[in-house]
DNA sequence: TACTTTCTAAACGCTAACGTTTAATAAAAT
DNA sequence: ATTTTATTAAACGTTAGCGTTTAGAAAGTA
């Protein structure tokens, strides 16, 4: 096989990265390649097109990062120990926390990507959701809640973004967490 | 004084929306030029650079757009009115939403920016909270329930973006909002 | 050894966008 | 009527980035 030197999945991360940080705006290939050691004709090697690249890098998200918190969260013992831990994981610095952000406005020109994100929003509701069901909300109350719950720790990435996470302001929103659910 | 064509609100305006559509990668002179039927040396008349254009462009968006919505809510009779107004408002497809959006990623490089939406956001959650404590509410339950009006608002965005707003869903979401207050 | 596959280097041509300059012109002020 | 001020057109040089091409090296296979 090939001199180890760039390889796919060193384009993709690296995509994924700046993807996160800029949007689509943040792939540029040649900055790319600089960063990797290599020359641009290595991209062109491994992905036809731009738009092929960043398909790509949607599906590493799906099956990587977004799966990452529900097996996390889903070892833990009992259903109310999940919901706590999921809880502390979402609601703490999440370096990538923007690509989705990025993705969804990448993806109105891009029916297949929205259709994906839309899956991948609702996967998470609906596993927020059953936890909620398990612990004795009622088939409604449980969606409604775990649609709350999903805005709300959408709100709060918004309005935290890059700022310090201070002790006080996390009592805050763990107060605002409470309004929404007992767990 | 001048010969009346491409004016600065001309420019302001629609960077203004270009802008909510694709942040700064949005603000292209040439393009907008063209758009202005001028070129691109009045964009560099009016304005010494790129950056001082965007720094306009925000207090454009300060002055007119952020205020404009309390002014019409506050036009409402009574306090309840005046909620359920601006969530009326609020809660519909709204042209330019992704603006504040964008202005936030942007705002990395610029506490100055960073400041003034801090402000922004504060503002419009202290007019809800004021709301809500004249309609009875405890001061600390008037202020966890607007902030989370507010991140529920935003997660509402950012899941219906360019999406159809059925009845259906939106009766969905007056339910998770009853879930925060009475009104 | 010879051949094939996988990958990279270097160079090329092209377009988009930047920001500047210089000259021209229309309206306002004198 | 002339000068000043505000504004634009046209053209220029520059850089960034795209995507392609051509030639060839390293590793694996026959």
């Amino acid at each position: 096989m090939p001199k180890i030197v760039a390889e796919k999945k060193d384009w993709i991360q690296l995509g994924y990265r700046l993807f996160a940080e800029k949007g689509v705006s943040g792939i540029v290939v040649e900055k790319m390649s600089k960063k990797l050691n290599c020359n641009k004709s290595s991209f062109y090697w491994h992905f036809k097109t731009k738009k092929e690249f960043i398909n790509e890098i949607v599906i590493y998200w799906v099956n990587t990062k977004t799966k990452n918190i529900i097996t996390r969260t889903d070892s833990e013992e009992n259903t109310s120990q999940k919901l706590r831990k999921l809880i502390d994981i979402t609601y703490s610095k999440m370096p990538y926390s923007d690509f989705i952000f990025y993705l969804k406005r990448y993806a109105v020109k891009d029916e297949k990507i929205s259709k994906i994100i839309d899956k991948v929003d609702a996967e998470r509701i609906a596993y927020v959701g059953n936890l909620l069901k398990k612990m004795g909300y009622s088939s409604k109350d449980a969606k409604i809640k775990a649609s709350l719950l999903y805005k709300h720790l959408i709100g709060f990435y918004e309005l935290t973004r890059y700022k310090e996470l201070s002790e006080d302001y996390m009592i805050e929103v763990k107060k605002e967490i409470n309004q929404i659910i007992s767990y």
